[in-house]
Order: C-alpha cells, then structure tokens, then sequence
DNA sequence: CCGAGTTTCAACCGCTTGGTTGATTAAGTC
DNA sequence: GACTTAATCAACCAAGCGGTTGAAACTCGG
C-alpha cells in the first residue's frame, strides 16, 4: 500500500497516493465549481492528468469520491473552530474559507437534498461560543444563540452563495482575497455595532 | 389550477396557455429542488402531466424553460422590493420569499456559474435604499451600504442558502412558515441593535 | 533478473439523457 | 362536413454518461 521510502522517490513513475491526492483535489475544485450533478468523471480525471478509470479503482466511483471529501472537509472545519478567538476573527477566516474549494463544496452540498456533511459536534460547540459571547456582553443577549449563528454564518458566505448578486451589487469579482479582505472588514464593524459600542 | 374563463373551460382538451403555466410551475419546483443540471426533463413533464415532448415544442428544449424562468423571477423579484416600508418588514418579506420554488431558484442560479438572472436595477434600487437609511440614522453610517445589503440578504436567505446546516443548528425544518417567521422575529431584533436602539 | 503483486491505461459497454419525428386528435373556418 | 391549423402524444435516436474489462507497465522481494 505505502512504501513511502526515502530513495528515487522525488520523481516516481507510480505513486499511488500522490495519484490519490491528485484525484481529490480535481475532485474538489470540479465539484465546487459547478455541483455534484453536472460534474464529469472525465473532467476530474482530465484535470488529475490520470485515467479516469483510477476514480473507481481508488474510491468506487464518482459517488466515493465525492463522499470521501464530505468527510475530509470535517477536519477543515473544525481547525477554524478557535475557542477564544474574537468574533470578528473568527467571522474573516470564515470569509476566508468561502474561495476554497471545500468551501464551494460545503455550499452546494447545503442546498442539495443529498448527505449533509453532518459535522454537528462543531455546530453545537459553536453556539455554545455564542452564547458565551452573549454573557460576556459582546453580543445582545436578547437574540436566540442559534439564529444569531445562523445568521452571522450565512453573512460571512454571501460572497460564495450569493455571488453572482455580491457581483452586482459591487461591482467586483467576490471570488478574490481582496474582496474577502475587505467584507470581513465590514463585518467586523457590523458586529461592532451590535455589541453596543459605536 | 385557475380555470378563470367563463366558457367551457373547466375541462378544455386543448389548452396551450394551461400546459405551458403547468410546465412553468413544475419547472420551477424540479429546478428549485435539485438545480438545473440534476433535473430530468422528464420529471417536469411528469409533475406538469403532460408529454415531455411539449418542452420542445413550447419552450424550445429544458435551458428555454429555464431560462424563461429565470427572467419571469424579476417581477417576483420588484413587488418585493417596497419602497418605504420599515426594514425589517422587508426582510421579512425576503425571509418568506426563501419559501417559494423561485427562491430556491435563485439560489442555485447564484452558485452556479450559468446566465445570473440580472435584476440590476432592482438592486441598485435596494443599494439606495439602504443608504437612505443610513442618513435616516436606521443603520450605521460607516458601512459601506453595498455591503451592508449584501450581508443582510445573505443572513435573510439563510433558511435556503445554509438549509442543512440551519437544520442541525436550530434542529427544525427551516422550509417551513414556523421557521421563516421566527428567524425573521430574529433578524428585526437584530437590525434594531444595528440602528443603536437596545 | 525473475516472478508476483500493484498501479495505470485504452477500449469498450449498457444505460440514461435531452431532443426529434411522424402520426393523432381537437378547434376554427367557410 | 371537408379543410386547415394548432396541440398533443408514443416511439425512436444519437450523444454522453459512469463504470468495467483485460492487459501493459512498473516495483520490489527473492
């Protein structure tokens, strides 16, 4: 399975897992950019360089593979979970997160009917944090715990799942880190304005 | 569905004007269900009740279909946009309208990368009207207003947008009336911290 | 350097897709 | 009531889909 040994192995002709992370990283950006269903095996493959027969040698098909990234994107949520972070830091590296592909992959995924990437641990640990912001008088505390999430979370995306009207409406492309850049900023001082302080 | 003709038209064999409203309203909902590339024109005509065949003939193929609807969603899309109204009744109304095929529409429209339905002057007129509100002193005036609607349309279409991950949030159905009206409860007590009004 | 096992591929297969065809039925006309 | 036009349908089709096959290319222990 593994010989991942030290010797000729910069330039190996077979290498299965490099052939592994080829096909999940096509995978990620051809499914992120236009859903599961109207994404080809062939395009996966073709931008994997490799064969698309290896799609079901490796992962059991187009519908594995695609699976198998659901579960991976768990890790990547979670590592964003910092615990005592400040709110607005936590909300830009979410921006963030919406020009990867695992974050275009997340939003497809939400309003599709099929398996939710169901990472519940990390939700429930994040209203947790909100409440707590709550008792420490950094957000109202009139507000539900899980709709202000709700809330803040879907702001934090609208360059991804509102993009072609983030466009419109500014004028630029919502897919840049500039533009990222620059909506954290905003909700850094919206989130402001709802602790209270001017 | 309306029968609203005076003659002979409660049961009319031949009705054009009826299948294509049929094919319309079962486009909407199979496109809003799963998106445009995971649809089957199949499935339309048979929710519609009439031969597949029909799409061809009336629409010139499933993208005509589509692409009809897409443009027909901007009327939805202008009555909503009340001039005057106090913002968080507008909200609401967006809120709602994350209930309807359409809505659901729209929000694959906005991931995916096909032809964006391009409401430009209704948004525009939305950029102006927050910004109206912000020399009003309803909301802060430091905000770029661009954005400032950007967020608050994304954290209204959450219900759509973040469907499963409002589901394990909240642990309720957010497709339902229940749900859409108490999230927007949640969002008018949010815009009222926004204008500094505890 | 050989033989066993692994990794890769070109070619092929059955199925589903969106769309078309040609015929059938109803409505309008004189 | 024959003729024309519009509306509907069942059957069919080429193209593209995801997946499989069987063998070639490679690695490595002996």
């Amino acid at each position: 399975m593994d010989q991942r040994r030290s010797p000729s192995a910069s330039e190996r002709k077979r290498d299965p897992e490099r052939t592994r992370a080829l096909l999940l990283e096509a995978a990620a950006a051809e499914f992120g950019a236009k859903g599961y269903a109207a994404t080809r095996t062939t395009d996966i493959a073709a931008r994997a360089g490799v064969n698309k027969q290896l799609i079901s040698y490796y992962f059991g098909g187009k519908e594995g593979l695609y699976k198998e990234l659901a579960t991976s994107w768990h890790g990547t949520a979670a590592e964003m979970a910092s615990p005592e972070q400040p709110l607005d830091t936590v909300l830009a590296g979410f921006v963030h997160t919406t020009l990867t592909d695992h974050g275009r992959l997340w939003a497809w995924s939400n309003l599709a009917d099929d398996s939710p990437p169901t990472d519940e641990a990390f939700l429930r640990a994040q209203v947790e944090q909100m409440r707590e912001r709550q008792n420490a008088g950094e957000l109202p505390a009139d507000l539900d715990p899980g709709f202000l999430l709700l809330a803040l979370m879907a702001a934090a995306s609208a360059p991804l799942t509102l993009r072609h009207t983030a466009r419109q409406i500014t004028g630029e492309d919502p897919a840049t880190p500039e533009f990222a850049t620059k909506y954290a900023e905003q909700l850094a001082l919206l989130v402001r304005h709802l602790s209270g302080r001017t």
